[in-house]
RNA sequence: CGCGGGGUAGAGCAGUCUGGUAGCUCGUCGGGCUCAUAACCCGGAGGUCAGGGGUUCAAAUCCCCUCCCCGCAACCA
């Protein structure tokens, strides 16, 4: 169920934000690391709507491919089958982990086969495709064709390693995946890929943002600086795919195909006028996300295809870096594979979201481990931030009888002038950084940047004693009592006003935080919320607002509720 | 010359581009507090920044060499 962006709340004339993660393989289910591109895609859509942009997150399925076929004929199903019993799975997945997606495409859906054939038209049109005959290898799993030099140098490479090019049976293997080759001979189109090679360096150089992280953009650079071989773009050795319009027999290799999405899903190739308005408004994309190991595609082969095509390039293509589970032992076996909905159960989906942005550098490789998942839910969310918030919700509940303080502006006013007010200093600078850590795609910046004012809040408990000074608050409203005076007409800051200023700072601070930790934990966000009597801070389109101090209103009452991340063990989470 | 990543306190990392008292989180030890999820706050211990050489007034950071580890085999991102 697609998740729909308030578009009243949008700017109308705001350039929209598209963002993409890719379209994944039907032949398994949703993985660590499918499961991470998407959560961050995602967290990253919901920082943008929060702040005001008309984000818009595509994801969906690559259902094509000469493996889909066999798989389902395997299964004695019909291809079409398959995908839909897979289809599903992720479908479900995405829900469970909370991800907003706005559109979910799969490359069987009409809409995408006639923005494929589209694109094919053109690009024979304008002369960016010819047919010539391929005769050679080919490897069938990775739907990958391979020069006679390309196994040449496989061969040299693989003799100096003391390994072999061929297996027993004397059958080249595949230098990608190791498979055996299988020798083809048909004709197939090309795309002239080896015109682009100049274009595109241009390209990298006049945008630098284009491809990131940085160490990224060097390898694809000095992979294009040794120049581009035309590329083959079709298959006729099956027909499990979109065929290509002008080429009867021919359907469109699975790359070709699956790239093509990015447009296919926001109106490209349709007559519909209104599907048109859209192509317009969402492309070129603001970026797509992919993992390091399909940056060639992302960042030669298509940009390569959009230029040919005439379309404007996508701004940024972010590849991020593998989940490596080395130190941990897991397999199969041991029963503690790490299963993105089975970690889900366990330290909740907000739980499991923060873990993966938070510790670990998006765009470097990161070491993952169960162990170290439980360090972070237990010293973040429950120690921190889950635990502040029972302490303050709880001394509003015992100390003010569960209400929002109301201060005088000019007590308010006073007050800070004479204890000052850290937190709403640190949290009015919170914007530009948190703000800038998302612009940088800084999933731990923009976290750590928050838990800051998680750290600076408890500290503020300590320094302010609340206990104590409701302690002296209560004499002084019995001495009050006693003496038949009325603190309302005290003419300076009680100590009844300090402990009010104490706990409606840390009340305010806990909603600002809240509202920051949205994007990336929209549960627990929406649930603190709801406890100080407010909606849902994700229908919200404007953070630099929202966030400004001040904005809890005085009189509405809480709610204590349980713990938010209540701390887990090691055998909570079966390790041991 | 296969490609790529990396070696910084017990663990996981930042800092390296733009040289200048070695920093963060977790763990650990001691203390404080009591509102709270045995949580929170303060303080301590713990590192010759893989090794060697070079440049420099000064190197974790720049240059050269060496050693070691990891991914490229999986549900692959």
């Amino acid at each position: 169920m697609p998740y729909h962006v308030a578009s009243e709340n949008a700017p109308a004339a705001g350039r929209s934000y598209y963002l993409t993660t890719p379209i994944y393989f039907v032949n398994g289910r949703p993985h660590l690391g499918t499961a991470y591109t998407t959560v961050a895609a995602d967290a990253l859509a919901r920082a943008m709507r929060l702040d005001g942009r008309d984000a818009w997150l595509l994801t969906g399925l690559d259902e094509h491919g000469q493996k889909v076929a066999q798989t389902a004929s395997a299964q004695g199903i019909s291809p079409q089958q398959w995908v839909d019993s897979v289809a599903p799975l992720f479908i479900d997945a995405w829900r469970d982990l909370n991800v907003s997606y706005d559109d979910f495409i799969r490359t069987t859906e009409e809409r995408h086969v006639r923005g494929v054939q589209h694109f094919f038209n053109t690009l024979y049109e304008c002369g960016a495709i010819y047919k010539s005959v391929y005769q050679g290898y080919y490897c069938v799993p990775d739907e990958t064709f391979f020069t006679d030099e390309q196994l040449a140098e496989f061969a040299l490479a693989a003799e100096e390693a003391g390994g072999a090019a061929k297996n027993e049976s004397g059958e080249w293997l595949c230098p990608d995946c190791g498979r055996p080759l299988s020798f083809v001979e048909e004709e197939n189109l090309f795309f002239r890929l080896s015109d682009y090679a100049e274009p595109l360096l241009a390209h990298y150089r006049g945008h630098p943002e284009f491809i990131c992280p940085e160490i990224r953009k060097n390898e694809v650079v000095s992979f294009v600086q040794g120049g581009l071989r035309d590329l083959s773009i079709s298959r006729t050795s099956f027909d499990w795919g979109v065929p290509i319009p002008f080429a009867p027999g021919h359907i469109s290799y699975v790359w070709v195909d699956a790239l093509i999405n990015y447009l296919s899903a926001i109106g490209y190739g349709s007559d519909d006028p209104a599907d048109q308005a859209l192509f317009t408004r969402r492309w070129p994309a603001q970026i797509h996300f992919v993992g390091k190991d399909i940056i060639r595609f992302h960042c030669v082969i298509w940009p390569a295809m959009l230029m040919a095509a005439g379309l404007p390039l996508p701004e940024k293509v972010f590849a991020h870096g593998f989940l490596l589970t080395k130190g941990e032992k897991m397999g199969k076996s041991r029963g503690n594979v790490m299963q993105p909905l089975e970690l889900a159960r366990h330290f909740t989906q907000d739980g499991y979201r923060y873990y993966f942005l938070a510790d670990i550098q998006f765009g470097a490789d990161g070491s993952i481990s169960l162990k170290r998942m439980l360090q972070v839910y237990n010293a973040d969310l429950a120690n921190s931030w889950g635990n502040l918030c029972s302490r303050v919700l709880n001394m509003t509940n015992k100390y003010l009888g569960g209400e929002i303080p109301e201060l005088w502006p000019k007590t308010y006013a006073a007050l800070s002038r004479k204890l000052g007010n850290p937190l709403g200093e640190l949290a009015e600078a919170l914007y530009d950084k948190y703000i800038a850590a998302f612009e940088a795609i800084d999933y731990a910046g923009a976290l750590a940047a928050v838990l800051e004012l998680v750290d600076r809040a408890n500290l503020y408990i300590e320094e302010t004693a609340p206990w104590t000074i409701a302690k002296e608050a209560q004499k002084e409203t019995e001495a009050a009592l006693a003496a038949g005076i009325s603190l309302d007409d005290a003419k300076a800051p009680t100590i009844n006003d300090q402990l009010c200023f104490v706990l409606y700072n840390l009340l305010e601070a806990i909603r600002v935080i809240a509202l920051y930790y949205a994007p990336v934990m929209p549960a627990s966000s929406c649930e603190i919320w709801r406890r100080l009597g407010l909606g849902d801070p994700l229908a919200l389109s404007n953070l630099k607002a929202a966030s400004t101090w001040g904005g809890l209103e005085a009189g509405g009452r809480i709610e204590v509720g349980d713990a938010l991340f209540p701390r887990k063990t090691e055998a909570d989470v079966g390790i041991g």
